[in-house]
DNA sequence: CGCTTTTGCGACAGTCTTGTAACAGTTTTA
DNA sequence: TAAAACTGTTACAAGACTGTCGCAAAAGCG
């Protein structure tokens, strides 16, 4: 299991084989994956989810995929979520209307694998910038990715794996409020049943850890509203 | 602290989109890069720089990568590069052609990233003679490719070769932590199915060598995450 | 100030993860 | 061919981590 939060992507592909695929290489790269085989799904497991790529296949049963694309680019909320358009069409025309329905990239059947990452790691960097692997610093807090190595002031922290996904998540968005909610929905996920009250707790645990070896307290509570970083 | 030698891979691949992919890839997994746009600088670039193994394109202007193949393959000097040729073409008549110019290895686009990764990482892997250097070190360890000995403090380990290809998986990126999933996959092999707890076991079995003479345990378990070496 | 609401946090029991010995089957070596 | 080395699996124990509760402390509020 993947202890720092890594970018979910939607795949919605109605073909077992090409779902397969794409879902191993995905899985592959440290993805988190979900998958749903028609149009009508994937737009309720965006709502659910709220994944942050979509790779969507053009023809799809139920409802096409220049459909879904629409739909989820005339919302506001699901706007945002680039969406990477697959197909078997090559004529110009096609890709002109995949991207006129918003679609933000659009790969060709048959395509390279390798291309379509690097078309789903472009777009993700587009629109959240630390992704996996990268370094989160905020002041002299340092989370490494790569070797899940935490310091403080140079000095190396000991974090559970709740502690280290909350200190991410904080770290992505230094002084950002997240509501309890907000905070079970991200570290926990989202269809667990935790208390709320839960989330205090593992603050307090992190707060200790982050000062254990002196410091500020560099988490903020938000009197009924939630917590914040710095 | 260490001194790594990264094999040197040439990179033959005329179309930019393709090649910045995956000259980011291999970036990525610590190999040195050399690209090369056609054949004729292809053949210019094997006899300046030598490179450890060459992932040839099979469409290329000026001198196609069969010719080159066929070329590097006829001289002595250079006969032991490994070749992984990349094709468009996925009839089977072309794969045999492909391997009777001497290619060592093909793989078909569209290609998953981590499989060409795998065949790139087997290939080296493969070639004891001829292999320049290919020392991996950390601290005290010493981890010789050419005579695949293992050495800690210079005095001698005794490592089964599950556990060399682990303790070189680590090697090739200290600190880095590598999941069960990833470790399965770059040491066992992508379709055998191995249960997870096996990697635990063999871990186990490695720091038993790694610290049968002495010495601290080196690979750190990140709980919820995986292992990692330093 | 009292009173109410919200948050901090110690304690604890249950759960999940990891380390490891044992073992049986296989492969390699002598 | 027999012995030795190596592998994958399992079961179990130790210990780390988690979620919940209850009460104390702090913050708002009139």
């Amino acid at each position: 299991m993947a202890t720092i939060e890594h970018p979910l992507i939607l795949l919605v592909e109605d073909e077992p084989a090409q779902r397969e695929v794409l879902s191993y290489n995905l899985t592959a790269e440290s993805y988190r994956v979900n998958l749903a085989q028609d149009g009508e799904e994937a737009i309720m497991m965006v709502r659910e989810d709220s994944p942050d790529l979509i790779v969507l296949d053009w023809m799809l049963p139920n409802l096409s995929g220049i459909e879904v694309c629409r739909r989820l680019k005339s919302r506001a909320e699901t706007r945002a979520i680039p969406v990477i358009m697959l197909s078997a069409r090559s004529e110009e025309v096609d890709r002109v209307r995949g991207l006129e329905t918003g679609a933000d990239d659009y790969v060709i059947k048959p395509y390279s694998i390798v291309e379509l990452m690097a078309r789903i790691r472009a777009n993700l960097r587009r629109v959240r910038p630390s992704t996996v692997g990268m370094v989160l610093e905020f002041q002299d807090i340092r989370l490494d990715g790569e070797t899940y190595r935490v310091t403080r002031a140079g000095k190396s922290l000991q974090l559970g794996p709740t502690e280290l996904r909350l200190l991410a998540t904080f770290m992505e968005r230094p002084g950002r409020v997240f509501s309890r909610e907000q905070l079970l929905d991200r570290v926990w996920g989202r269809d667990i049943y935790v208390e709320t009250r839960t989330v205090d707790v593992h603050i307090g645990r992190l707060r200790k850890a982050l000062c254990r070896q002196g410091g500020d307290d560099l988490l903020r509570t938000v009197r009924g509203a939630g917590y914040a970083l710095g």
